[in-house]
DNA sequence: ATGGTAGCACGGCTA
């Protein structure tokens, strides 16, 4: 069984790349963040039209998040209840006997932002969340665009990014109390260090190699024994038009 | 160095 997330920065702009990817590799459950598309909005048929169930939750402009999986989707959860100020960033569904939880966490902007500190509330809010929704004894997978690299493997520069949004040590402490629940980033012993899943758009970030790995799965326990490989479809940022992030994903054994 | 690029929606925000 492969689990894929990826953020497609506009599923409008991306419709037929996300086609031909589930095309070309089939995943078994495909989460997509960015939407920028309200629920009436989002092209279903993409999804249908394969064999897929799908469920969103959009936001007209910014956000939106949306599972796609080949078993049907049941006990679908839309948002963080009181905590996500109104931005689609969550969505939650069982299908093959995972507790899928999809999401696009905010970036932050600038540590002297308020959408900093909404960051941090949004974290604080998913943390509470878990303890709340989910048990670590569940077969659950939190994955997504969480919008932090956990460790200094995880950006191609320390220097530049130490202290700025997505790796400052307020955030690193909030993704370390989430991991505490009972997950583990199941991906990163997988990969090589300088593995990265966004590269900016600015600055030909791709060609020179300068980018972060924060579209995350985060496991729990009976679910992490089962994950037998790990990829980052690279490919994906070659092509014309691309998503700034490529799709990540995880093989489970049975 | 305060740029650079992309998407939404059509001026400026967000990433």
């Amino acid at each position: 069984m492969r689990v894929v997330t990826w953020n497609v920065n506009s599923l409008k702009a991306r419709a037929e790349h996300v086609a031909r990817y589930l095309e070309e590799k089939s995943p078994d459950v495909l989460c997509l963040q960015e939407l920028k598309l309200t629920d009436e909005a989002v092209p279903r048929e993409i999804f249908t039209d394969r064999g897929y169930h799908v469920e969103s939750h959009g936001q007209k402009q910014w956000n939106g998040v949306l599972i796609a999986s080949k078993t049907p989707l049941e006990g679908v959860q839309r948002g963080l209840p009181d905590a996500d100020e109104g931005q689609s960033r969550l969505i939650a569904a069982t299908t093959g006997g995972l507790r899928i939880v999809n999401l696009y966490v905010p970036q932050g902007q600038d540590t002297e932002s308020p959408k900093y500190q909404y960051k941090l509330r949004f974290l604080a809010a998913l943390e509470r969340w878990l303890h709340e929704n989910a048990s670590p004894s569940d077969p659950l997978v939190v994955l997504g665009d969480i919008n932090i690299a956990p460790g200094p493997d995880d950006v191609w520069s320390v220097e530049e990014w130490e202290g700025k949004p997505t790796f400052t040590a307020e955030e690193h402490a909030a993704l370390e109390r989430i991991l505490d629940f009972g997950l583990e980033d199941v991906t990163r012993s997988f990969f090589e260090p300088g593995t990265f899943t966004f590269w900016d758009y600015r600055r030909l970030s791709f060609q020179k190699r300068r980018g972060i790995r924060i579209d995350l799965h985060l496991t729990t326990g009976c679910v992490t024994q089962r994950v037998v490989e790990a990829w980052v479809d690279r490919d994906e940022r070659k092509k014309e038009k691309p998503s700034d992030h490529a799709p990540v994903g995880i093989l489970l054994s049975r």
